[in-house]
DNA sequence: AACGCTACCGGAAACGTTTCCAAGGCCCGG
DNA sequence: CCGGGCCTTGGAAACGTTTCCGGTAGCGTT
């Protein structure tokens, strides 16, 4: 567990310290030959730059953190195979934190990061999220940071984003198209962007098709397979259930089916469900669900980039908002025979 | 971005380096007063060790690495949310690295992290692993190292496994209590020790119950969803299919269920299907599949403690094999009504 | 022949800690 | 009253790099 240093390299060959340096970091100060040399003895002999040492020099951590809310579910997981496909190619390496949507948690998560000198912090927040005080700290400091996914509109910060209003209109007029006027949104918790934008989209879809609709019939919940099931337990019990579901993601629109299902309703003959999302188990579940395709890995790349940006440049980088597009997955779940 | 050194609080308290050092260190070699004093003045100045700076001197990196296969389905993210519990508590950063199931990629993993000077490795083999040089290797090198599910017995290094051939063949002995007599085994990769303990376990049930078994009844396939499509599809095209399926994991079962439902067989009336791992999905899907319960995040937990170990001692230490229990989790999928 | 320029290299400071060693002050026992 | 020991502190080396600065050799120019 002894490790090759430079100066062992150095005096194998010969040479000063200086000259080994720079044989591996290719400042062209040195000459092709002796760099060449220099290479091959220090890989004979297994040497490494000590990345430490090299960090404490340069000034930098070249570690990047990663705050999600949680990585259960599959669409997480692939924003940060993005992240990583990004930063490892330009030799960061990618700390990730989980926040199980908690609010505190998600606090001591970028704390812990900042404490560890990361160079910067891509982020997306907890459906909880309320501390947008450290968030602003840390834009004050002028920390390197961007949001995905889950944000709040009243930070100024790169942010990369899907275009849920978009979508969730068209995911909308898509259960209009299937003959459905009585419709209920299963949202998420409203103070995120992401919960408003999808919910403005619901709501204008109506408007569109000339369709009444009012706050009843937008539920605001949270992001998980339990939340959808509450959802619709309560609604059976109003007995006030709509024509069909549009949820917030896939795991309430699960949680949904679920519920429908255990209650003697079929799914979508009853009741029609659009999801959002598309994570793999969509198309495994009965009946196969109708979801939004969301870019994940992609986001994952356009965050890590607008990240590497921050901190590369010398001066204030103006915040930058990316949004990106999807597709309609349409399945069994939404579709009237 | 710029951060306060322990020299500028030395000075802001009129002290030496050496006390404010003393003072975060705790090594009771300082006036209690003074330390007090001195985490104060530090605090109030925002001061927080520089930790590539400590990790220089104590030559330390405080990484762990934790190389898994895949981070798609939850089991390997539950893991590492286990060794993350347990390695954060401790000071250490954990840096996830994925394979892609794909050899060349764990090796390139392995190496990253090993010029990374990480203090130690925790490691799931690829299905495809047979770079078993590369491990020795490290383990030659007497790196801290930990392999746990997905191992390979040749290796003698620390272990953390589940009781698998113990709940293959309990889970084939319940198809067998169902009435069950033609079983088929949809198998993992057999360098994997996994992959040949489920297998015995199989084997072993039949054994036990008097039934015939031989090699036909076993298909050595992948762990993906479409591996188990695709093994599916075979026996259907020629004709042979069974009574029922034990999985080698639940991706594999849900691509049995997902072939036989497409081509007209019922679940489990026709052919009941056992899974392995049981992941949240399994609940979801229809029919909810009936699977063994593995304890991940205490599996992620044990192998992190079993790395500290590695790590934190100063003599060699003897490689340990630790086996977790489980449980059966009988849903719709197995039963014969 | 003297000068300056370029190409290459060595020495040493710097990065921010930890830790070893030495030194000073104080107390206590003789 | 003095010496030894302990408690507390300061100074400085060390960790393994990068990088600035200065130096030398060789070459071409006048």
């Amino acid at each position: 567990m002894k490790h090759i240093t430079i100066k062992e390299v150095a005096e194998a060959l010969n040479c000063s310290i200086s000259t080994v340096s720079r044989a591996f970091n290719n400042k062209s100060e040195i000459h092709p030959d002796t760099r060449e040399r220099v290479l091959q003895v220090a890989a004979k002999m297994g040497y490494h730059p000590n990345p430490i040492a090299r960090k404490l020099t340069q000034q930098r951590s070249y570690n990047v953190g990663v705050v999600v809310p949680e990585f259960l579910n599959p669409f997480f997981p692939e924003v940060i195979m993005g992240i990583q496909d990004v930063l490892l190619e330009k030799g960061y390496q990618v700390l990730i934190m989980q926040s199980n949507e908690n609010d505190e948690t998600e606090q001591k998560n970028l704390k812990t990061l900042e404490d560890n000198f990361v160079d910067g912090i891509i982020l997306s927040l907890t459906q909880e999220s309320k501390n947008i005080n450290y968030l602003q700290h840390l834009i004050n400091k002028n920390y390197p940071l961007v949001l995905f996914n889950r944000t709040n509109e009243s930070l100024t910060v790169s942010k990369v984003l899907f275009d849920d209003y978009k979508w969730a209109l068209f995911a909308t007029e898509h259960l209009i198209q299937q003959g459905l006027k009585e419709l209920v949104h299963i949202a998420g918790k409203s103070h995120l962007t992401l919960s408003k934008k999808r919910k403005q989209g619901f709501i204008d879809a109506h408007r569109k098709h000339k369709l009444p609709v009012d706050s009843s019939k937008i539920i605001e919940t949270g992001f998980l397979v339990e939340d959808g099931i509450r959802t619709v337990m309560e609604l059976i019990d109003n007995d006030t259930l709509p024509e069909g579901f549009f949820c917030v993601n896939d795991a309430t629109a699960m949680g949904a089916i679920k519920a429908l299902k255990k209650n003697g309703y079929k799914v979508p003959q009853d009741i029609a469900i659009m999801g959002f999302t598309d994570t793999p188990v969509s198309s495994m579940i009965e009946p196969p669900l109708s979801s939004v395709v969301q870019p994940s890995r992609q986001m994952g790349e356009v965050a890590a980039e607008l990240l590497l940006r921050q901190i590369e440049s010398k001066s204030i980088v103006i915040p930058e908002t990316v949004v990106l597009s999807g597709s309609l997955k349409v399945r069994e779940s939404s579709v009237k025979l």
